[in-house]
RNA sequence: GCGCCUCUAGCUCAACGGCAGAGCAACGGACUCUUAAUCCGCAGGUUCUGGGUUCGAAUCCCAGGGGGCGCACCA
């Protein structure tokens, strides 16, 4: 009797609820009513049944939407299909409609008059005190981590919000927003290993895109003065609390701008971002606050790097000095590695993980820079920085390399390290050196991690909380857990 | 890839070498203002998988699988 019930139930499913409220609404305007009132207000709300307390002849319920929940409350005088109501499992959708009012105890509730069916849950979907804790099954299920736990819906809601400031901040400021390739007959644009894919009617092998970098520095190229794309990049690496192999990037690319503007609208575009989402520019993050308020301290990675090995460290010292304080410190240095790699792994090693508050880390080593223009006075240098908050890069920004030759050199020797290996060197990219031999303007570009701006915003320690669905393993079984 | 930790009912967890259990959910019932409602009843298991040790294994050992964290790589 059953199924042949719920059957029957599922084909009187109607195909839409005229709902007339947002349950947080609501609460917004009568969440202060004392108890025992009527507002006289009737509204239709729907949503999931989140717990349901049967009283014989009345019944209470907590009804969800996503933006908040309210109490239902039901009784056989007044509530058409009474007992059907109380039958209801956790989790059923429902829409209903009554008076707002405030139960004795100073509840408020939607006083039920009709109300329908909207969806079965015919799977349990947890429990009502301690929600799902299984991190495997909220990842690999997240519609049931949604519906079981508080925090995914805000961690949801907030990264959407951080994602349409962000553009809307660019928008504001001249930029348009566009979309290249992510299948790509050769990757460029950073140093990572793709993915590769096959197309059949073209007989041809494809790369999913590392980078956005290169097909807009050649919209700029064309003339595209202020471009930018919101885009996902996929990289072949390992995973962690802080990688997802595919992950979202915003690149945007300024003509006429250097490395400075671009730091400025660095500032511009996370702290405005934290005030349009969290409502203020200072925010906690894992316990730790952090004041993301214009402007951030600027330092070169030189000064930095200096600090923290205790001695004045250059690279006009040299490789043999650099290699020599690397050492002392602990750190094994490569054979392949010259100069400014050194400086650049000392720098990562022992001054990125302790910068907590935002630090904009000026001037890289030309040598792990192939796209960044060299530095107008220092000699082998390049004008780029990286944003670091809460000890992570969360942008990289550039004054372009225009000059063609000089990309040309920066590419064969990627090349060079190429063949001799190293999976993650840049290939030539005949294309872009096309490109630029048209002319490349002065050009500021920067690239922002969506997800780690997502997560400082959210608080969450790990990437999978900010990605609805993140890349797992592939389960045995659909329906293990 | 390597190291450490973890996996028991739909969910949250006990049992840690001696009969696999509780709460919640589900199912049946009582109850007209509840707040994780309460009460009565009933059912629910390949203890992740496969081997081994043992009179006896959820428990100890080995291998495999899933997941987490750390390291490495990167954003």
């Amino acid at each position: 009797m059953a199924s042949d019930d719920a059957g029957s139930e599922q084909e009187s499913i109607p195909y839409k609820f005229g709902k007339t409220h947002e349950i947080g609404d609501i609460r917004e305007q009568y969440g202060t009513l004392e108890p025992g009132r009527g507002t006289g207000e009737v509204v239709s709300v729907a949503g999931r049944i989140l717990r349901l307390r049967r009283q014989g002849k009345v019944v209470f319920a907590e009804l969800r939407d996503w933006s908040g929940s309210v109490q239902l409350f039901a009784g056989a005088d007044f509530t058409e299909r009474f007992d059907r109501l109380a039958r209801c499992s956790l989790g059923d959708w429902i829409g209903a409609s009554g008076e707002v009012v405030t139960t004795r105890r100073g509840e408020l509730s939607v006083r039920v008059d009709t109300w329908e069916l909207l969806a079965l849950a015919t799977l349990g979907f947890g429990d009502k005190w301690h929600g799902v804790a299984d991190i495997d099954k909220r990842w690999r299920h997240r519609e049931v981590d949604l519906w079981a736990n508080e925090g995914p819906m805000t961690t949801l809601l907030t990264r959407s919000r951080a994602v349409r400031a962000v553009r809307s901040l660019l928008e504001d400021r001249g930029f348009v927003e566009v979309e290249t390739p992510v299948l790509q007959p050769q990757p460029g644009g950073a140093m990572a290993r793709p993915f590769v894919t096959h197309h059949n009617a073209l007989d041809s092998d494809f790369y999913l895109r590392i980078a956005l970098e290169l097909h807009l520095k050649r919209l700029v190229v064309g003339g595209v003065e202020r471009v930018f794309e919101l885009g996902r990049a996929f990289r072949n690496e390992g995973l962690s609390p802080r990688h997802n192999p595919e992950f979202t990037m915003l690149e945007c690319y300024q003509a006429y701008a250097d490395y400075n503007d671009m730091a400025e609208l660095t500032e511009q575009l996370v702290a405005g971002a934290a005030q349009r989402v969290v409502g203020r520019t200072v925010v906690t993050y894992q316990g730790r606050e952090l004041d993301l308020t214009p402007p951030w301290r600027r330092a070169t990675m030189t000064e930095l790097v200096s600090e923290k090995v205790g001695q004045q460290v250059d690279l006009a010292a040299g490789r043999q000095q650099l290699s020599r304080v690397a050492e002392q410190h602990g750190l094994e240095v490569l054979p392949a590695w010259g100069a400014g790699k050194i400086m650049n792994e000392l720098y990562e090693s022992f001054v990125e993980p302790d910068l907590w508050q935002p630090v904009m880390v000026f001037d890289y080593p030309r040598e792990v820079s192939p796209l960044a223009r060299p530095h107008r006075s220092e000699d082998g240098l390049v004008e780029r920085f990286e944003a670091v908050v809460a000890g992570r890069e969360l942008v990289n920004a550039f004054s372009e390399l225009t000059d063609p030759d000089i990309q040309r050199e920066n590419f064969e020797r990627q090349a060079e390290a190429k063949a001799s290996g190293d999976p993650e060197a840049m290939a030539v990219d005949e294309d872009y050196l096309f490109a630029l031999m048209h002319g490349l303007p002065p050009t500021g570009g920067l690239g922002m991690g969506i997800d780690r701006l997502a997560m400082l915003l959210t608080d969450s320690s790990n990437i999978r909380e900010v990605i609805p669905f993140p890349t797992l393993r592939p389960a045995p079984d659909p329906t293990a857990g």
